[in-house]
DNA sequence: TCTGGGGTCCTAGGACCC
DNA sequence: TCTGGGGTCCTAGGACCC
């Protein structure tokens, strides 16, 4: 069967909506996310890219190289507002579709070949997004989900591309390594001290070589060199954890100070577990000492999606594991999920106890938003770092 | 004044069980 | 008479993505 597989990625996705609430950011080099003393830039538009700038930059290294650029906090809200608005609207016309990420989308097109042309249903989904939206939207049309997307990267911006079935090869051929989703920074510099630069050259060194110096990546990578990838979207798939992280502004080893921001965490993600009807089964502390070594410590937990359980967990692991060296970083990610019926225990018991409670909890944060409330050892929100 | 925050997946080693 | 071996759970780290 010929697959058609469509992939379409919203153009500097932030900075656009900055600039549906703004016009006149219009045409000036704007970047989202590097501000502050330790900032990295999460999007940037066509115009300051133009000075060198890119995402995951550092925010210092933008504003040297881009002094008179636009520096903008950023607005997930909003984002995700407009990030619907688009998901709607291809959930109306697309028969079967994956959300990749908060701008990029897989639609599996193929069978419609017989009756509309893929390529022309494509254009017009783009320009109704765009209509609908005012958001400028590139997409690549290609026979699986990695041709599809590298093809929307040779697009972009504001633009679409076709690699028709049998130019998959020619269409690889001259593009650089660092275009295949998954070869990352690390693999480049690998690849690169062994002189390949391109798929071509990639494709030249054999599966075999591949096999042996990647394993089960490499087999990945040579499929992918050989233009082929998988054709099956994923309609929806659930988080496997969720997780807060925070990086100060000063470099940070009081003890006290650093469990009431992992209290302050637990307190907002443990509000998202309940409010998604979830328990959870693991705790991990992340800690980002000055020298910018990682620290990860994870334990196993009773099922929880209670603060007051979390907390004491937090209190005396973190104990066990912190060794007084100054944090740059401290994050608290939750995971191993359990249905909230799936456990005999008291967790039922224990639920009626304290239901009322944090119903009254829940809803003053569903109200007034989720900093209206906080417990009285949790540091507030933006006062142990300000900006 | 280098290097955010929210995620996923893979690897590799150790414990433990039968 | 050295140290089977498969399965599963757990932990830590790292690459990668947006």
């Amino acid at each position: 069967m010929k697959h058609f597989l469509l992939h379409m990625d919203l153009d500097s996705f932030f900075v656009s909506v900055e600039r549906m609430k703004d016009p006149t950011l219009n045409g000036k080099p704007v970047i989202i996310g590097a501000v502050g003393r330790r900032g990295v830039v999460s999007s940037c538009s066509y115009e300051a890219r133009q000075f060198g700038v890119h995402s995951a930059m550092a925010g210092f290294k933008a504003h040297a190289l881009c002094p008179n650029g636009i520096f903008l906090r950023g607005d997930m809200e909003s984002y995700a507002k407009y990030s619907r608005m688009v998901t709607q609207i291809i959930a109306e016309k697309a028969p079967l579709f994956e959300k990749a990420s908060i701008d990029e989308f897989y639609v599996d097109l193929t069978g419609m070949d017989k009756y509309f042309g893929c390529y022309q249903w494509a254009q017009e989904l783009r320009h109704t997004i765009t209509r609908e939206t005012g958001l400028p939207i590139s997409f690549g049309l290609a026979s699986n989900k990695t041709l599809a997307k590298m093809a929307t990267n040779q697009a972009k911006p504001n633009g679409h591309l076709f690699v028709e079935h049998g130019q998959e090869i020619e269409f690889l051929n001259p593009l650089p390594i660092k275009e295949i989703p998954s070869l990352g920074k690390k693999t480049q510099e690998f690849l690169q001290l062994r002189k390949i630069h391109t798929v071509e050259e990639l494709r030249g060194i054999g599966e075999a070589q591949l096999l042996e110096w990647f394993g089960k990546f490499g087999q990945g990578l040579w499929r992918k060199v050989n233009g082929k990838g998988s054709v099956t979207i994923q309609p929806y798939s659930e988080r496997k954890s969720i997780s807060k992280e925070h990086t100060f502004h000063v470099d940070l080893s009081d003890s006290n100070q650093l469990k009431s921001i992992l209290f302050g965490m637990a307190e907002q993600l443990a509000h998202r577990l309940r409010l998604e009807g979830r328990m959870v089964t693991n705790l991990a502390i992340k800690m980002r000492t000055a020298d910018f070594d990682t620290i990860t410590r994870q334990t196993v937990i009773p099922p929880t999606f209670y603060e007051h359980e979390l907390i004491p967990e937090i209190t005396t692991f973190f104990e066990k594991i912190y060794h007084k060296k100054p944090l740059r970083l401290v994050g608290l990610r939750l995971a191993g999920f359990v249905e909230k019926g799936s456990y005999q225990t008291n967790v039922f018991e224990d639920f009626s106890k304290n239901k009322k409670l944090y119903e009254g909890i829940d809803s003053v944060k569903d109200k007034f938003g989720k900093y209206s409330i906080q417990r009285a050892s949790s540091t507030p929100r933006k006062r142990h770092d300000q900006r």
